[in-house]
DNA sequence: GAGTGGTCTAGACCACGAG
DNA sequence: TCGTGGTCTAGACCACTCA
């Protein structure tokens, strides 16, 4: 496609062919920048620019005044439309970890229209931050309205389940889920939070789900790294014979 | 979130205002690099990532040789969730003009396992590009079971719908729509077509239809920019009181 | 303080588009 | 041919991490 393929790409896939044949291992450093540079024979702007590849395909993570690290095969999560829970594609590996931070505020902006209440009405925010080993794996903001609201949701816990499930057990049945996707880089505040570039593309997922009467019960502000996550929907349509299986 | 701002984010920030107060209006030049790079009294590098940060976004598309272009506010598209077919948010403006390239093709690699079909066996490929004006908007590989293919597809139509109606009628009555999406950069060829930078997100959607039997009637990928489309997806959980209509 | 990445400069040279 | 953007250089200086 390029005739004259640049200086970067062909860096970017010599380093991606030597993570990929094992010949520099998940979870290590690279050299320096300034090392690689040099060992290609590049100025330091050009080799920034081909980890800039790499990084946006999520295999290399930088972080500041440490080094380029070789990010671990990226476990890709599933989530599932409607589901309201994310289920990690290989749960043998180690588990997610989630904490969460719990704030009561106010219905403002967005807000309202999501949750469908006044300005202003009390909504308690769960701020939920996974991590996959010590990478930040991917970031949920879930508005409750006050009254319909757990109080002993848990800080921290080993798997994203818990957490929703907590929510899940003290809200009423769900009638309804609607997903809007939507695929944009992140904002400063989510690629410092994920420590991924803004290169990156983020999976973002605003989620309402109500109740039998039509109230909003929860509505969901995912934000997923394009690299590490998947997002899976089924359309069934032949209504009056599915099965009662889901 | 920053305390020293760099420069590229003010002098985004300082474009994207004076875009959006229509002090620049959609479908202008933009100065050019080197000038804008001597009025804001920085280097053309800093300039340029300033400018990659509207491109990212959207706002700007830059074309070689030519200049930095701005681009109409994006109208956003949404593609809907199991229906099969893209619908214009607002369908008053130029509606999207879509073009087909059809190819007969034997099943390789990822087809094989989307469409369910043996290695080799006929498919028919449908290379759909929709434009926006000029500019590319999406693009879209359907591949149909050649037995299933029709013959008399336009390759050139005036709304997405067409086409896809076209598909639609010939094909079997669907039973289920499973679509799995992410986000990711485009690969340098996607870029290309589509004359969007490499930074900007595009939502993939892998689409697989299939009849009553089970049977894989089409396989779908489609690439959206993650600027111009939301995908939007209902997930019902009052299967025995679903109304008839949807 | 030593080493890392992050930002930025002031150019050079190449590739593309249009007349 | 001219003006545009695309790539690249060889540094400088700042911000962050860790010992």
């Amino acid at each position: 496609m390029q005739s004259v393929p640049s200086r970067r790409h062909v860096i970017a896939d010599d380093i991606r062919d030597r993570i990929s044949t094992g010949l520099i291992k998940a979870g290590e450093y690279l050299p320096s920048e300034t090392q690689l540079a040099s060992r290609y024979a590049v100025s330091t702007t050009t080799l920034r620019s081909a980890l800039s590849v790499l990084q946006g395909e999520g295999l290399v993570e930088k972080i500041h005044g440490k080094g380029n690290f070789v990010r671990y095969p990226p476990r890709r999560v599933a989530y599932v439309g409607g589901a309201c829970t994310l289920r990690t594609e290989s749960s043998a590996r180690s588990a997610l970890r989630v904490s969460v931070r719990t704030t009561n505020l106010q219905a403002h902006g967005q807000l309202i229209d999501l949750l469908g209440v006044p300005a202003s009405s009390a909504v308690t925010e769960f701020l939920c931050l996974s991590h996959e080993g010590k990478s930040p794996h991917s970031l949920a903001r879930i508005y409750v309205p006050r009254d319909l609201s757990p109080t002993d949701v848990p800080t921290e816990s080993r798997c994203c389940k818990s957490v929703e499930e907590t929510l899940a057990e003290l809200r009423p049945p769900l009638a309804e889920v609607r997903e809007r996707v939507c695929a944009r880089p992140p904002t400063p505040e989510e690629a410092a939070t994920l420590r991924i570039s803004s290169a990156l593309a983020i999976l973002a997922i605003t989620r309402v789900a109500s109740d039998r009467t039509g109230r909003v019960v929860e509505a969901a502000l995912l934000v997923l790294p394009g690299d590490r996550a998947d997002a899976f929907f089924t359309t069934d349509h032949m209504p009056h014979e599915r099965t009662s299986g889901e």
